[in-house]
RNA sequence: GCCCGGGUGGCGAAAUGGCAGACGCAGCGGACUCAAAAUCCGCCGGGCGCAAGCCCUUGAGAGUUCGAGUCUCUCCUCGGGCACCA
C-alpha cells in the first residue's frame, strides 16, 4: 500500500476482503441466531435502463450509512438490497430497444448489481428478491390467492384511459392535458373487466394506524390525504315525478332488474306493485353531503351522467339532449373531465325530486362535476354555500338561497359568491339561529327519524385495481371454466409461468397480450377438467413490492412464502428509508397487504415498517435532474475519478438528508480534500504506540462523539461530517504527529460514512479484524466533553457588548462582578442603573437598564 | 382552492428563544515552484473607523419577550402533494 492516499486501491482491496471473508452476509444459520436483529430496509429500485443514478445511489448510501451504524454498536444488521424488475417502466424500454424484456431485463440487473456492489454499502447478497424470478411471484400469486378466498379480491367493470394511437390503457399520470403522454392523442375513457382488491374496507385502520406508527410527519399527512375520511351524512331524496317502470315489458322488467342490484331504496309498496309495477316515485336517490345543516338551501340535483337511474327518470322531452350530454361525456378522458378550471356544463331531466327538509319539489340535472367514483354519484345541490353548485346555478338560472349567515350577514343578504364559512342557520324553518357545527347533528338526527337519512362517512380512497392488461408481469391466477365459473389456480400448480412470447406488444383490442397465446391460456379446469381458460391480465407491479420485505429473509427457501420462525425474528422492518414519490402508492399498498396476512393469520404485526423516513431530492445545479435537459449524474465516473468514499461523503455533506441538496461537480473537492487530509494525518500515527489524548482535544473529540452520535441517529449527517471535519482541523492544528487516542475514534466515526477508508486505516493501527465485526462505534464521557471555561455573552438591554472567558459554573454575582469591570460595558451602562439582570448559567448576562 | 415543506453571504448550508453565517465551495492575498497543478498559511455579509469599536443584516410588515433566524398573526414568494371528493 503506498503512502499517498489511493481510493481506487483501497476500495477494490476492502470489497473482495468483504466478499472473501463474508462480512456482510448472514447464512440462513445467522438469521436464526442473531441475538440483536436488526432490519434495515431501503427501498428496492427497478432496474432501469440507464443504471443506477445518482438518486438511487443518495437513497442507498444514506440507508447503509445508518445501517452500519447500527452495526458498529453490535446490532445484528440486516441490510438486503433486490430488483422490482417487472413492470410498465421496464417493458416500455424493451418495446423502445426491440428486445424482448426476458432477454433484456436480467442484463439490467446484472448491470445494477456491478454497480452497487461499488458504492460500499453493506448489502447482503446471500438474501436478494428478484420480483421476475418465478420463485418470487409464485408467491405474489399466492397473496393473491389469499385475497380471493378471503373475499377482498373481485371483478368489476371500470371505466380507464385508453389511447387509440398506442392501444393501450394508461395510468392517470401517463395522462397529460387529456392526451396520451407518448404520441399525444386525445385519451378516451373505456369499461373494462378488472381485479380490484378491496382496500376500501381497510381505509379506517389505515387510517388510524398513522397516529402511532413512528413516520415522517409529512409521509403521514400524504396518506392521510390520500385515504380522505369525511364525515356527513346520506340523504335520501324521493322521485316526484310520476313516470312508471311497467314489469312484463322489457324495460320495466330491465329496471327492475337494476333497482334491486344497485340498491336503490324501494318504500311503501305492496307485494301486488312490487310484481306489476315500479313507480319511478317510489324511489329515492341517495346522495352523500358533509354538509347535512345546508339542506334547506338545496334548491335541485345533479346526479353523474353515468348514473343508472337517468334513463329512468328522464322525460320524453328531455331525452335527446340528455342522451347526447352523457355519450359526449362518456367519450372524455376521465383527466380533462375531472379539470376544475373547465366551464360547468349540465342538462336538465325533465325530473323532480322531494327536499325531505322543505318539502319543495326541486329539479334533477345531470353534470359532469359529479362524479360517478365518489358517494353515490348523486349530490344535493346547495349553490348558496357551495362553490361548485353556485356556478352552475349561475350558469342555468337556478335558485341560490341563503341558509348559513356569517358574522355581519342579514337573512336577506344577497350572496354574490358561495358561502362556506362559519355561521348560524336562516331560512331553515325550526334549525333557524341555530349554530352550523350544532345543525349537522340536529338535521340528521331529523331527517334519520322520518328514514330520509343516516350519519356517514366516506372516504376518497378507492379500491385497488390490480389489474393490467400488458405482457411483463405475473398472470393473475385465476382460470375462467364454462361449467364452474371463476376458478383459482391451485396453490400447488403455481407458479402460473409467464410465457416467452415473441410479440408482447399491447394491442387495439385492449386485451392482454397473454389473450393471443392460446396453447397458454386453454387449459382444463382444474374443478371439473371441462373447457376453462386462465386469466390473461397480469397484475399490478405494486403488488410485487408490497411484500418483498417478507421475502428477503426466507428468499432461500422455496417451500414457503415467508418462513414463519425468520419473521417473527426480523420483522417488522425496524427502519425503513426511501423516497417520498412512494409515500402513498406503495407504502399504503404495502401496509394493507400486511393487514391482510395478518387478519389470515400469517403475520402477527400489522404495520411494516416500524419506523419510516423520507430523504430528499437531488437537484443539479439549481434545477432538476431529467434525461430531457442532459444533467442526470451518473455514479460511475465520479466513483472513478474520486472513489466511493468520497462521493459518498459528499453526497451525505451537501444537504440535509431529509431535504435534499444540490450537487455541483466543485463540491466535491471539499470532501475529497478532507479524506485525503484524514489519510495523511493517521497514517504516521500507526508507528506509535498507545498515548493519551491531550490538552483540548480531550475535551474536542468527547465532544464530537457525542455531536456524531446524535447527528447520524437523526440522519443529520451533513452536520455530522462538519463536526469531523472540525475535529480534524483542531488535530491537525496541533503542528504535530497525533496521538492513537487522539484519531482512533474518529477512524470509527467516519467508518458508515467512508468504510473502505475506514477499514484500511483500522488495519494500520494494528487491528486485525474488520472493524464492522465488533462492537466498536466510540463511546463519549459527558464530562469530558465539556469544557472547563465558558464564553460569556454579557448583553446591555439585549445588545452583545462584551464576551468574557469565565470558569464553568460561575455564579450570577461573580459573573455580573466581572461584566461590570469591562469597559465597554461599562461604556454602555453609561451611569445608568441595572434595573434587571438576567443570567443564563454558563451562557449569558443580560443587564437591562433603567 | 386545500395540505405539507422552504425563503439566511457570491454559492451549498449551520444555529436546545441567548455570540447569525459553524463546515465546505468559489474568490482574493501569500508560501513552495523556473512555471503550473497539487499542497500549506491568511482574508472572506454590508457600511463607518487608524484602531478599540459602532451601526445595519436571516422574504415583507406587525406582535410576544430582557432578548426572535427560531414563537404568534397577516402578507409575498418558491418547491412538493392532493384536487370539480359534494
Amino acid at each position: 500500500m503506498s503512502d499517498e492516499y489511493n481510493p481506487t486501491e483501497i476500495e477494490a482491496k476492502w470489497q473482495s476482503r468483504w466478499s472473501d471473508r463474508a462480512i456482510n452476509t448472514f447464512s440462513d444459520e445467522d438469521l436464526r441466531t442473531a441475538e440483536r436483529p436488526f432490519y434495515n430496509l431501503m427501498m428496492f429500485p427497478y432496474p432501469s435502463a440507464e443504471g443506477l443514478h445518482v438518486g438511487n445511489m443518495y437513497a442507498f448510501t444514506g440507508a447503509d450509512i445508518y445501517g452500519r451504524w447500527r452495526r458498529l454498536q453490535g446490532e445484528d444488521v440486516f441490510e438486503p438490497m433486490g430488483f422490482d424488475a417487472f413492470g410498465i417502466h421496464s417493458e416500455n424500454f424493451a418495446l423502445k430497444k426491440g428486445i424482448n424484456p426476458m432477454e433484456l431485463i436480467p442484463s439490467n440487473i446484472e448491470n445494477f448489481s456491478r454497480q452497487l456492489r461499488g458504492i460500499g454499502a453493506m448489502y447482503d447478497w446471500n438474501h436478494t428478491v428478484d420480483t421476475t424470478d418465478p420463485q418470487y411471484y409464485r408467491w405474489t400469486q399466492w397473496i393473491f390467492l389469499q385475497l380471493f378466498k378471503a373475499g377482498l379480491a373481485e371483478k368489476k367493470e371500470a371505466p380507464v384511459n385508453w389511447c387509440p394511437s398506442c392501444h393501450t390503457v394508461l395510468a392517470n399520470e401517463q395522462v397529460i392535458a387529456g392526451a396520451c403522454e407518448r404520441c399525444g392523442t386525445p385519451v378516451e375513457q373505456r369499461f373494462l373487466s378488472q381485479w380490484f382488491f378491496k382496500i376500501t374496507d381497510y381505509a379506517q385502520r389505515l387510517l388510524d394506524n398513522l397516529t402511532w406508527i413512528d413516520w415522517s410527519e409529512t409521509t403521514r399527512k400524504a396518506q392521510e390525504n390520500w385515504i380522505g375520511r369525511s364525515e356527513g351524512a346520506e340523504i335520501r331524496f324521493r322521485i316526484s315525478s310520476p313516470w312508471e317502470a311497467r314489469a312484463g315489458t322489457a324495460a320495466g322488467d330491465a329496471f327492475r332488474q337494476r333497482v334491486a342490484e344497485h340498491a336503490v331504496q324501494l318504500e311503501n309498496m305492496s307485494e301486488d306493485e312490487r310484481s306489476r309495477t315500479v313507480w319511478v316515485q317510489d324511489l329515492f336517490i341517495p346522495v352523500f353531503t358533509t354538509r347535512p345543516d345546508t339542506i334547506f338551501g338545496a334548491t335541485f340535483m345533479v346526479l353523474a351522467p353515468e348514473h343508472e337511474l337517468v334513463e329512468w327518470i328522464t322525460t320524453p322531452a328531455q331525452r335527446g339532449l340528455v342522451e347526447a350530454y352523457r355519450e359526449q361525456a362518456a367519450g372524455m378522458d376521465l383527466v380533462t373531465r375531472k379539470k376544475a378550471e373547465k366551464d360547468k356544463t349540465g342538462v336538465f331531466t325533465g325530473a323532480y325530486a322531494r327536499n325531505p327538509a322543505t318539502e319543495e319539489d326541486i329539479p334533477i340535472w345531470i353534470a359532469d362535476y359529479v362524479l360517478m367514483e365518489y358517494g353515490t354519484g348523486a349530490i344535493m345541490a346547495v349553490p348558496g354555500h357551495d362553490e361548485r353548485d353556485f356556478e352552475f346555478a349561475t350558469r342555468f338560472e337556478l335558485p341560490i338561497r341563503r341558509v348559513i349567515a356569517g358574522p355581519g350577514d342579514r337573512v336577506d343578504t344577497p350572496l354574490g359568491q358561495a358561502y362556506d364559512g362559519d355561521g348560524t342557520l336562516v331560512n331553515s324553518g325550526r334549525f333557524d339561529s341555530r349554530d352550523w357545527q350544532t345543525a349537522k347533528r340536529d338535521i340528521t338526527e331529523w331527517l334519520a327519524q322520518r328514514q330520509s337519512a343516516e350519519a356517514r362517512v366516506n372516504y376518497r380512497l378507492h379500491d385497488w385495481c390490480i389489474s393490467r392488461q400488458r405482457y411483463w408481469g405475473p398472470p393473475i391466477p385465476i382460470i375462467y371454466c364454462d361449467q364452474c365459473g371463476t376458478v383459482p389456480v391451485p396453490e400447488s400448480d403455481l407458479p402460473v409461468v409467464l410465457p416467452y412470447v415473441e410479440n408482447y406488444k399491447p394491442d387495439e383490442s385492449g386485451i392482454s397480450p397473454l389473450a393471443r397465446v392460446e396453447e397458454w391460456y386453454r387449459i382444463p379446469c382444474p374443478q371439473c377438467g371441462g373447457h376453462a381458460r386462465r386469466e390473461t391480465d397480469v397484475s399490478d407491479t405494486f403488488l410485487d413490492s408490497a411484500w418483498y420485505f417478507l421475502r428477503y429473509p426466507s428468499a432461500r427457501f422455496n417451500d414457503v412464502a415467508f418462513d414463519p420462525e425468520l419473521t417473527r425474528k426480523w420483522l417488522p422492518v425496524d427502519m425503513y428509508i426511501g423516497g417520498e414519490e412512494h409515500a402513498v402508492l406503495h407504502l399504503l399498498y404495502s401496509r394493507f397487504i400486511t393487514m391482510v396476512l395478518k387478519d389470515l393469520g400469517y403475520l402477527e404485526f400489522e404495520e411494516p415498517y416500524k419506523r419510516f423516513r423520507k430523504h430528499g431530492l437531488l437537484i443539479k445545479e439549481g434545477s432538476k435532474m431529467s434525461k430531457s435537459r442532459g444533467n442526470v449524474v451518473i455514479p460511475d465516473q465520479y466513483i472513478e475519478k474520486w472513489g466511493a468514499d468520497t462521493f459518498r461523503t459528499y453526497l451525505m455533506f451537501l444537504g440535509p438528508y431529509q431535504e435534499g441538496g444540490d450537487f455541483r461537480d466543485q463540491g466535491l473537492t471539499g470532501p475529497a480534500g478532507f479524506l485525503g487530509r484524514f489519510w495523511d494525518t493517521i497514517v504516521p500515527v500507526s508507528e506509535l504506540g498507545t498515548a493519551p489524548a491531550t490538552g483540548g482535544l480531550e475535551q474536542k473529540l468527547h465532544a464530537t462523539i457525542k455531536k456524531v452520535t446524535d447527528d447520524v441517529a437523526g440522519l443529520r449527517y451533513n452536520t455530522a461530517i462538519a463536526a469531523m471535519m472540525e475535529y480534524l482541523n483542531a488535530v491537525r492544528e496541533a503542528g504535530r504527529t497525533a496521538n492513537r487516542d487522539e484519531v482512533e475514534p474518529l477512524v470509527l466515526l467516519v467508518a458508515p460514512f467512508a468504510p473502505h477508508l475506514a477499514e484500511e486505516l483500522w488495519e494500520q493501527l494494528g487491528h486485525k479484524e474488520s472493524l464492522f465485526t465488533g462492537k466498536h462505534w466510540p463511546i463519549y464521557d459527558p464530562d469530558k466533553a465539556i469544557t472547563d471555561t465558558v464564553e460569556f455573552v454579557v448583553q446591555v438591554n439585549g445588545k452583545l457588548r462584551a464576551r468574557i472567558a469565565m470558569p464553568r459554573g460561575i455564579s450570577q454575582d461573580a459573573a455580573q462582578a466581572a461584566a461590570l469591570s469591562d469597559e465597554n460595558v461599562r461604556r454602555f451602562i453609561n451611569g445608568g442603573s441595572v434595573r434587571k439582570v438576567v443570567f443564563v448559567p454558563d451562557r449569558l448576562l443580560n443587564l437591562v437598564i433603567g
